[in-house]
Parts: C-alpha cells; structure tokens; sequence
DNA sequence: TAAATAGCTTGCGAAATGCAAGTGATTCAC
DNA sequence: GTGAATCACTTGCATTTCGCAAGCTATTTA
C-alpha cells in the first residue's frame, strides 16, 4: 500500500496525493511538523484540535509508510521517539503554504498561526525555502 | 455549517480549510472543474475516481455552502443543473497547481493528465492564473 | 403519451472514527 | 532497588460515515 490504500489510484496527481494525505488528519499532523517543530507522539495529540490517539497512531504509520515521515528513537530518553519530515514530506512545503494563505484570504476569524501568515504572506518563497530546510518559518 | 462541520475548527489557517476541503472527495470534484471543465453531475459522476452518487450530492451541497461553488439551472436543458467554481473556489488554483507539482515530483506511475502536468510544470503560475479566470490550464 | 435522461434520495451492510480504558517499556525519585 | 511517573501506543466498543444498489421526480425527446 501506498498510504491509506492505493484503491482510488486513477494514474491522476490529484488523486496520488489525496490518497496520502486526503483526510482530516495528516495534514494537520504534517502542519504540526513544519510550522511548530513538533516531533514527538505527545506533540501531535495536544496539536490543538484533538486528534485521538488511535487515529494518530494509525496515521503515523501511513505517513511513515508514504516516506512523508520518519520515525527514530529518541538519542536522549529511550522512552520517546522523535518524528520528522523527510524530503518528500517538506517538499509539501508549497502546499501547505498556499493552504495557509488561501484560508487567510477567505477566513476572517482565523486567529491561530497568525504570526506565521503574516510571514508567509510577507515571504511565501523564503517560508517555502524554510520548511524545504528543515526550519520553521 | 460552513462544510463538514465547525466542530473542529481552532482558528488555524489549515484547520479551516481542512474542514472544508479535507476529505477524500471534495478536491476531486474541484479539480474535475478546474482541469477539465466539468460542470454537471453526470460529469463529476464519471470523474475517474468513481465517487458514489450519494456521497457526490452530500459533497456538492457542502461546497455549496461553503461557497466554493455555485449551482444554476442549465438554460438550455432544463433537468440540468450547472455547477461552477466561484472566485474563493477558483482561488484554490495554487493550492491545486502545488499540489499536482508535488505529486509529479514523487509519483513516478503517474499517467493521467500528464498533458496538464507539462503545462503546469512549464508555467506554474500562468497556470494558476488560467484557473483563476476561469479557463482550463 | 411512453420512454429516456438528469439529478438526486433512500436503505442497508461495511468500514472508519472517536472515546475511554488498558498495556508495556523506559526512566526518575527515593 | 523498588514504586511511581512518563511516553507511546493498543484494544474494545458505540457512533458516524461510506459505498453500493435501487428507487424516485422532473424534464425532455420520440
């Protein structure tokens, strides 16, 4: 399998990436990654919109699957893994950027990541180029 | 309702345009209209992907109340209806364009609308800008 | 006026989701 | 060295959504 499932694959770009990350969640648990540097399990489940643990668990193991993320133990507590982005994950970098900006188009009451809108607005290439570099815009 | 539903919106950017668009189906049928000019529901119907009847009329409605498209009787055959992408809808383009350029980076099978990818990759943003008037890239 | 077309709606079984509780492997405090 | 805490999950179960098939309504064509 690719991601979910390779079922709906029509050959179609669009539907290649819907079938990774076409759903409520991985986008969210990929924005977590890319524009507040989270890492760990914990992180993603207090990301703010209260994604259930078993869903996350699961869609952690699809991203990994689709080489979107990666997952290594954590070199300073044995406890803990740490996720992070691998170059196909932060090459989505343009996408999520021109989410973020279309949404602060057209959603007037955003009021969450408004700092980083700004930026993005300001820089859309140079926070792209961040995101592609493993930082936070 | 804004789409889906308002129940897991947190003010963030992507959260918003998640709930409206983030599901498997919602950007099929979007990308149906900007690539390749669909505008009824038989042509949403045999999109490629084959969407179910019901969850298609589920999926209008929704984007309907979002505002991302519009529905008008068709003036020349009364038991149509025709469905258009508004200006928030066509605004869409880049996410669409970044999107398709993302999966053409990374999907190596892909094979169907390889002629737009071309277009795309040869000119992202006049492609962009072809969505956004209204004309197919 | 009967048949065909277009756009849905409904019913129902299957799958995905959400919530809560539980498990197992470290690690920390004493 | 032992008990408690932490971290990352897993499991069970009720609820919701999805997918398929059949049916319905309005309009149009023959």
């Amino acid at each position: 399998m690719t991601a979910i499932s390779d079922k709906y694959d029509s050959g179609c770009p669009m539907a290649y990436a819907l079938d990774i990350f076409g759903d409520r969640w991985s986008l969210l648990v990929i924005r977590d990654m890319a524009f507040k540097g989270a890492c760990r399990y914990g992180d993603f489940l207090s990301g703010g919109e209260g994604i259930s643990t078993n869903i996350l668990a699961q869609r952690l193991k699809q991203l990994e699957a689709a080489e979107l993320i990666s997952k290594e133990r954590d070199p300073e507590n044995g406890r803990s893994f740490v996720y992070r982005l691998t170059d196909k994950g932060r090459d989505l970098a343009p996408v999520l950027v021109e989410i973020v900006l279309w949404s602060g188009r057209h959603n007037m009451a955003a009021h969450a990541l408004t700092g980083t809108l700004d930026k993005l607005r300001a820089d859309p290439a140079g926070s792209a180029a961040a995101i592609r570099e493993g930082r936070v815009p």
